[in-house]
RNA sequence: GCCUUGGUAGCUCAGUCGGUAGAGCAGUAGACUGAAAAUCUACGUGUCGGUGGUUCGAUUCCGCCCCAAGGCA
């Protein structure tokens, strides 16, 4: 038996992937399944780019504001939640489509978190960052893993503290080191085909400015201000999305509007060169590209192709 | 009109006691296995404003010119 299909439509921020996504959903009986790691979140609608309740109404959508922004969320709880979902608009005869540009979350969910399950520990994340707080430190967190995993200290940078400190979480909460983990197989329920919006660099570039010039007219600065109103921790990850991180300090009366903003923008566009480089190097993405050829009819075309085609 | 201070990488600036120059940011490329909008790595040639002069050699010193900011009339 053939496995059930599911489209994803994937690229940088501001490339127009959710629009592309309803369109298609709506041409192919799909429904939109989020995979975005901030448009989780509960009350961060503006500088997410969330898709609007009239959009929403429209197309289903699933895992949009599913939760609170105090809440941690991870990329194993997404391929949890993202498969979940997938199964139940697959029972309806639905075809699931993962918008977003997320690229963790859509190889969570392609080739799997193949590290037998080690979840996080707080009370372990939180020592090992505190012992990694100069040069010194990071040299001595860094030599730490060289001893208990030499193969996997060998690929991370000691300044990389994130990687080298989920890797000691790794050894210490199993005992065995991550490089010497065995890795379940993994095969996707799925049969995912890969869309990617692959806009101009100038043209993205104007496009991420110009949204973020909306988002502040739309009244951004207010949501970040209830946000800490309702007590969401500056330190909290949902605060860590841009648009977010960057208005915090102007509305402690630290930092001038202005800068927040051209900041802002300049960190959008680190994160869409950042979300091209891992889209890039997938290599399964069938690439469309907006400026040259006529996207939504194309994209419609080989989308309808790949699901109403038959299987051998 | 005169005086002062500037004019060096896309931007902000450093520097060369005369031997054709380097930081931060921007930009580009890359990594990514339970934080991923996070985290991290690598990459720096540009008529040193223009033009004459001094000099073996000038972006550096001198003259003139242009431009900008400030001051005085």
């Amino acid at each position: 038996m053939s496995k059930p299909k599911a489209l994803a439509v994937v690229g940088p921020t501001a490339s127009g992937k959710s629009a592309l996504g309803m369109a298609l959903a709506r041409q192919l009986y799909g429904e939109i399944v989020c995979m975005d790691s901030m448009q989780i979140y509960k009350r961060m609608d503006i500088g997410t780019a969330k898709p609007t309740q009239a959009e929403r109404a429209t197309v289903p959508h699933h895992l949009v504001d599913i939760v609170e922004p105090g809440e941690a969320y991870t990329v194993a709880r997404y391929a949890e939640d993202a498969q979940r979902v997938m199964e139940e608009i697959t029972s309806r005869g639905a075809l699931p489509i993962l918008v977003g540009g997320t690229g963790f979350y859509l190889q969570a969910l392609t080739q799997g978190l193949t590290l037998g399950g080690v979840q996080s520990d707080p009370q372990v994340r939180e020592r090992l960052k505190a012992m990694a707080q100069d040069e010194e430190g990071k040299r001595l967190l860094h030599e730490r893993l060289r001893a208990v995993d030499p193969v996997t200290a060998a690929r991370l940078h000691p300044n990389d503290i994130t990687r080298v400190s989920r890797a000691l979480e790794v050894y210490e909460l199993t005992g065995i080191a991550m490089s010497a983990q065995e890795q379940p197989e993994f095969d996707s329920p799925f049969e995912i085909f890969r869309i990617g919006v692959a806009m101009e660099r100038s043209v993205l570039y104007q496009r991420i400015d110009a949204r973020v010039d909306a988002m502040m007219a739309q009244g951004l600065l207010e949501e970040v201000k209830a946000l800490l109103t309702e007590d969401v921790s500056p330190q909290a990850q949902a605060m860590q999305g841009i648009g977010y991180k960057e208005l915090v300090p102007v509305i402690q009366g630290l930092y001038p509007l202005e800068n927040a903003v051209s900041d802002i923008k300049r960190n959008s566009r680190h994160y869409a060169k950042r979300q091209m480089t891992w889209f890039r190097r997938d290599g399964q993405i069938y690439w469309l590209k907006p400026d040259q050829d006529n996207t939504e009819a194309q994209a419609l075309a080989i989308a309808r192709a790949f699901w109403e085609g038959t299987q051998a």
